[in-house]
RNA sequence: GGCGCGUUAGCAAAGCGGUUAUGCACCGGAUUGCAAAUCCGUGUAGGUCGGUUCGACUCCGGCACGCGCCUCCA
């Protein structure tokens, strides 16, 4: 039985979707104006995770997740370089998939794009307007009164007087209350803009959501999910837009990622301490990346740093090694088993992905016990469950870090020379590797020292056994 | 100022009212020509002050420190 934390009550509780087997989820994806950065990466992996953690349960899950194309910084961005803003966003998106991609993230089931849904969201804005939700004021700009929403901040846990308590943003004359949020907004002269019985303009970001939200999956579902930054107002406005608007509960679970952290601040593009996921696949492999990320439980901040992304690969190489030299089968996995059972129970325990890597590394354990090729299926079976372990064993321990990207990245396979990882050839390693072999079987280990010192200079540690030297990339 | 979260060993990171988390690092041993990998073994925790309890890292309260939200942000 899942259970899971719910933003929305703030504690655990049982996981039942409203149709029973069915899971309808929709996390709130990227605003495309740039590269993705790694806090974007872990709603990326942990939405994936909890998706193929669904499906493993037997759920079928609707998985929608967005893509914000038309918004203040998608413009600015866009008249900057001189381009359209859909030459822009176009570059984006496709930039996000190649960072999903390697990351190991399976599409979402539906990514729908703002600018598809605007006549959804005029529709929305419509009936929010006769409900007496929302109001059009003087200058075009259509928002959502908040005073007619009672239960506004029920996400969030404040009050109105709590929130406008803490207001610091000077009041906008044409709202009425200084927490109303804009639905609709006037488009300046040059701007992309749709037309709408307010005048040209485009949508709001929150309004974006709900109309997505509820085309895609229906008035009320299952799962919402995004960022913790998100939680408020984002999350707050669209559950007044959704609630406002349908008359009906929106989303039965909230579900909130924690940040990415760097050196104890939250990563995020307005402090400008950000990586870029590509930038750190130019370092280290993408499912270092992944496997870094799950390493850590997803409502927890997680700390950036070379450092820790270097444990997470010598703690991968781990598992990776147990699996290596063994003809390791497919196998569907005995969920009755000792260590499935215990991987499911930290699953099923609001996606603790730490617990059930514990069980991987003792299963990783047993394996190098016993060498025993079904106990390595059982270790690739559940690490695949949560999209790892599924590459050859010898590709991950012998690869170089991978590249996406076939864009303006400014990775040049130079960056990877930093550790000299990419100063042998394979050939010319397994040269070396021969020459060692034949000076250590006439005794002459003086040689066979100093070709192990020279590769390991390069970055190859060998490891010799009875049949011969293996190699890995430090 | 308001609201919320966190503080676990050298580092990272979980569960748990009483019994080994896990990974890395460290130490001892096996193995190895020497290493590496692997195996075996040992040690190192629970911010602080109180309370509840036979017993608390685990529950409750105060304090300190850190972080986040209250404005765009995953």
């Amino acid at each position: 039985m899942l259970v899971l934390h719910n933003s929305l009550t703030r504690g655990k509780e049982p996981f039942r979707p409203l149709i029973p087997g069915q899971v309808r989820m929709y996390v709130c994806g990227m605003t495309v104006y740039d590269y993705c950065h790694l806090g974007h990466a872990r709603v990326l992996v942990v939405f994936d995770m909890i998706t193929r953690w669904l499906r493993a349960s037997g759920y079928t899950v609707n998985y929608v997740r967005n893509v914000t194309d038309i918004d203040d910084k998608i413009i600015k961005r866009a008249q900057e370089n001189g381009e359209p803003y859909t030459a822009l966003t176009e570059r984006f998106i496709q930039a996000m998939h190649e960072d999903g991609d390697a990351l190991g993230v399976l599409p979402p089931d539906h990514e729908p794009r703002a600018t598809e849904y605007v006549g959804k969201m005029l529709d929305m804005i419509q009936t929010l307007i006769e409900r007496g939700h929302a109001y059009a004021a003087a200058n075009g700009d259509v928002y959502y009164a908040v005073r007619s929403f009672p239960s506004y901040g029920q996400l969030s846990g404040k009050s109105l007087e709590e929130l406008n308590a803490g207001e610091r943003v000077e009041v906008d004359p044409h709202k009425r209350d200084p927490l109303d949020f804009v639905l609709w907004k006037a488009a300046k002269p040059g701007e992309p803009s749709w037309p709408s019985p307010w005048g040209a303009g485009r949508p709001g970001w929150h309004i974006e959501c709900s109309a997505m939200g509820s085309d895609l999956l229906g008035q009320q579902f299952d799962i919402h999910g995004g960022g913790q930054d998100l939680q408020f107002p984002h999350h707050e406005n669209e559950i007044a837009q959704s609630e406002g608007a349908h008359a009906c509960k929106f989303v039965n679970y909230w579900l909130h990622n924690g940040f990415v952290r760097v050196d104890d601040e939250k990563m995020s593009k307005s402090l400008g301490n950000f990586f870029t996921i590509r930038e750190i696949l130019a370092k280290y492999d993408a499912e270092v990346v992944r496997f870094f990320i799950l390493r850590a439980h997803y409502r927890s901040p997680l700390n950036y740093s070379d450092q820790h992304l270097d444990d997470a690969k010598v703690a991968l190489t781990r598992l990776y090694t147990a699996l290596r030299g063994l003809a390791v089968p497919a196998l569907a996995i005995d969920w009755s088993q000792d260590a499935p059972a215990r991987f499911k129970a930290a699953l099923d325990d609001d996606f603790n992905t730490p617990e059930a890597m514990a069980v991987l590394f003792e299963l990783a354990g047993e394996v190098n016990r016993s060498r025993d090729a079904a106990q390595a299926g059982l270790l690739k079976a559940l690490g695949g469950v949560l999209g790892l372990l599924q590459r050859p064993a010898n590709d991950f321990l012998q690869g170089l870090p991978q590249i996406t990207g076939t864009l303006n990245v400014t990775l040049q396979p130079a960056t990877l020379t930093a550790a000299g990882v990419v100063g042998l050839s394979v050939e010319r390693i397994d040269a070396l590797i021969q020459e060692r072999l034949a000076a250590r079987q006439a005794k002459d280990f003086a040689r066979a020292d100093a070709i192990r010192e020279e590769l390991k200079a390069a970055g190859i540690l060998l490891e010799d056994g009875a049949q011969g030297s293996l190699w890995r990339r430090a």
